[in-house]
DNA sequence: ACGTTAATTGACCCGTCAATCAACAAAAAA
DNA sequence: TTTTTTGTTGATTGACGGGTCAATTAACGT
């Protein structure tokens, strides 16, 4: 029974369902039939608006990405001063949207894409480089001239405590996490942290 | 002309070969074949041997832990003092041998294995439990009971800077890498770290 | 000599999957 | 009403990959 303006939804369902089934098989081994089953229509449709595969994994990971771009952007809007700026960064990139674990399963298989995907690669770059970009303001106040070493490590350190919990099982430990990195901030700031 | 003893000799091929095709392409989506091809012999032969394409990741996976750990091991007898205890695992952890584009390649699929094969799981926590452990034991005589959680900063962080470099094209950069951690190590030594 | 065992392979089976296509349904336009 | 556009799918295909097996070759022990 077509209805009109099925286009957008039909995108949008897929795309969920892609991270969704690539969350859940925590690889890249899933079919499109998998993906279009769960999207509540045929694998040729799915063909019909992405072209194919490739085109349907590009678009999941556009929309990870973007919802965390937004998530990022909210937390500085509000945030007073620089350290909370660097820390409303560290709290989004841990924020319960992005620490699902289905979603952690898909970060990991963008890295896996990346190596073979150019666009894929291109994306997960220009993540790194707004991650940094935003580290870095915040730090510049607080550390002058190592602000740049300094973004580089929280950089590195979120994306290393993200892929731990790849491994955690049951719930991924947000507090523990922000807790980390932000005792790692602590710590370039020239006051010891707490325990 | 059937040698005899050949089973370690073409077991040894194989994992290579596992490591490289899965370096190679940057995905676990290796047939037997190629890797069998690569280790010169037919795709039967590894089956013979490894029973199938799982065995043939975890034994590679098992491999580059070998070679890591063996490599920590090495760089803990010739280090005097505690810090120089935590430095040398950063240094064992990006050892030239540790930071081949093939092997880097390897361990992000080894965490997407990690995902769905209990047994890898298994190899990879136990990478993570040795890691922080060596780190604690440098760690606690330099800041006491913050070691514990200062090494699972630590820890994450390797992680993280190894992750990074997946995206790095060209050879990945080993200096870069040693700096970004201890300098956060500095840090938490409570001094200043240099530029 | 001779049977036993390790090494080794080509051919094959069975399943799967991405992609294509022809055809149909419904709404919009003409 | 006819035509066009958009939405939709079942069926099909062509390729490929993991795993099995029967059969072959050579070394070894006796």
């Amino acid at each position: 029974m077509p209805k009109l303006g099925m286009e957008p939804i039909r995108k949008a369902a897929l795309v969920n369902a892609t991270i969704a089934e690539i969350g859940r098989t925590g690889s890249l081994d899933v079919t499109v039939s998998q993906i279009a089953r769960r999207a509540g229509m045929s694998s040729a449709l799915a063909h019909h608006y992405f072209g194919g595969k490739e085109g349907m994994f590009l678009a999941a990971m556009r929309h990870v990405l973007t919802l965390y771009g937004a998530e990022v952007r909210g937390a500085l809007a509000v945030a007073r001063g620089p350290e909370a700026r660097v820390q409303a960064v560290v709290h989004a990139s841990f924020s319960p949207a992005n620490f699902r674990r289905e979603v952690i399963g898909a970060w990991l298989n963008f890295y896996v894409m990346a190596q073979t995907m150019p666009e894929a690669a291109r994306l997960l770059d220009v993540y790194q480089r707004r991650l940094r970009s935003n580290l870095r303001h915040g730090l510049r106040p607080l550390v002058g001239p190592r602000a740049a070493t300094v973004a580089e490590a929280l950089a590195a350190l979120i994306d290393g405590v993200y892929l731990r919990q790849v491994l955690v099982r049951g719930k991924a430990d947000r507090a523990g996490a922000v807790e980390t990195v932000l005792g790692v901030l602590a710590a370039e700031l020239g006051r010891g942290a707490r325990t």
